[in-house]
RNA sequence: GCCCAGUUAGCUCAGUUGGUAGAGCAGUGGACUGAAAAUCCACGUGUCUCUGGUUCGAUUCCGGAACUGGGCA
């Protein structure tokens, strides 16, 4: 049963036409491709998506650590059942905010997804802002030598608190001096991690990097990051914003909050929801609510740009030279994955 | 018109007992391999409003002007 207050993105009003075009062929003979659809925050990856994948018969994977959350639907801007167009989508209200997600159980998952969407002759489409689960993915990064260790982790993170991060760190770098040479004190989460993953496997998270980091590729790749002028995205989320405001975020909180929901869990730690949690505590203003959301938006969406940067076989769009159309672009992606 | 306060980084301000200046926020760049919408790191030259004076030296002290805010007429 969920609780779902479906909205309309505001941003996709701009391109009411919707060309009913048939449907192009571009892959058959290469069955193991995988397209990926990137790009930061609220520059409408999710409907290029969408009309890409009726264009070549896709199916969508959905790359976002929030929305794989059921009951997040404004807050994370998770995509409605009409935007779907009818085309399937995967990872989207697959765990209740009360569980801790994690990238070992997306890749998992979203890996299986495309397996299987393969074998049926369908085209995988992996798209999301979320840089870490799409490499998780792309890369096929082995997670399963190691879980995590909720009591351990708490164990460091208060031996932290009370000597000192510089101490915590100190104790990686007797285990692992590369780690913690590569990894600032102040990082305390990575630090924990490294720790953890020590005392679990007996290896060095390091050497575990290095070998995953040298990991081709299983897929056919073909990578594209949807982006455009700086001052048009911080505009963009700025709407955004206003929109889930206008859509009900408040309401949609309080309804979580209501379900027992608390800050320090993972799934609250998404922007919109931390901030609105705060105003609800009283921690601060409303108005102050809505300029630190859209503050840290902007932040993360340069977060997001620098991660995608240094995937190196990427091909950007920058949707200014696309005249800020969908359908051109989608047009440039068809064109571009028959080469 | 008079009195008081202020005028310093894009914004809010601190400061220099006279030796040309620094915080927060904003912004920019980067890291990231089981919390990733998380977490962390790095980057601050600006006619110190203008103008005279004192001084070896003034953004800092004194005089005047301009502007802003408040008060009194």
């Amino acid at each position: 049963m969920h609780h779902v207050k479906r909205y309309e993105n505001a941003i996709r009003k701009e391109n009411p036409k919707r060309p009913e075009g048939k449907q192009v062929q571009v892959l058959a003979e290469n069955e193991n491709r995988l397209v990926v659809i990137s790009g930061p925050t609220a520059s409408g990856k999710s409907e290029i998506a969408v009309e890409l994948a009726r264009k070549i018969g896709g199916e969508i994977i959905s790359a976002d650590s929030m929305q794989v959350y059921r009951h997040m639907d404004i807050g994370s801007a998770k995509i409605t059942l009409e935007e779907m167009m009818g085309v399937p989508h995967y990872m989207i209200d697959v765990a209740e905010p009360t569980e801790n997600f994690d990238v070992a159980r997306f890749a998992g998952e979203a890996k299986a997804h495309v397996r299987d969407i393969q074998m049926r002759g369908k085209v995988p489409i992996l798209c999301g802002g979320t840089g870490f689960y799409i490499q998780a993915v792309t890369r096929d990064i082995d997670f399963t030598e190691s879980g995590c260790d909720e009591v351990y982790r708490s164990e460091l993170a208060k031996y932290a608190e009370t000597h000192g991060n510089e101490a915590l760190h100190a104790r990686l770098r007797e285990i692992d001096p590369e780690s913690a040479e590569a990894i600032h004190a102040n990082n305390v989460k990575r630090v924990i991690r490294a720790l953890e993953y020590y005392r679990q496997t007996g290896e060095k998270i390091s050497e575990h990097n290095i070998r995953e980091s040298e990991r081709p590729s299983p897929y056919d790749l073909h990578f594209y990051v949807i982006h455009c002028d700086r001052q048009a995205l911080y505009d963009r989320i700025d709407r955004r914003v206003d929109f889930m405001m206008d859509m009900g975020l408040i309401d949609e909180v309080m309804y979580l909050k209501a379900m027992g929901l608390t800050r320090d869990m993972v799934s609250m730690q998404g922007l919109g929801y931390k901030e609105m949690l705060d105003y609800l505590d009283g921690v601060y203003d409303l108005e102050e609510a809505v300029r630190i959301l859209k503050r840290d938006s902007r932040h993360y969406a340069k977060r997001q740009l620098t991660w995608f940067k240094r995937e190196k076989e990427a091909v950007w769009i920058r949707r200014e030279d696309f005249n800020n159309d969908t359908f051109k672009i989608v047009d440039f992606l068809v064109n571009d994955l028959r080469k």
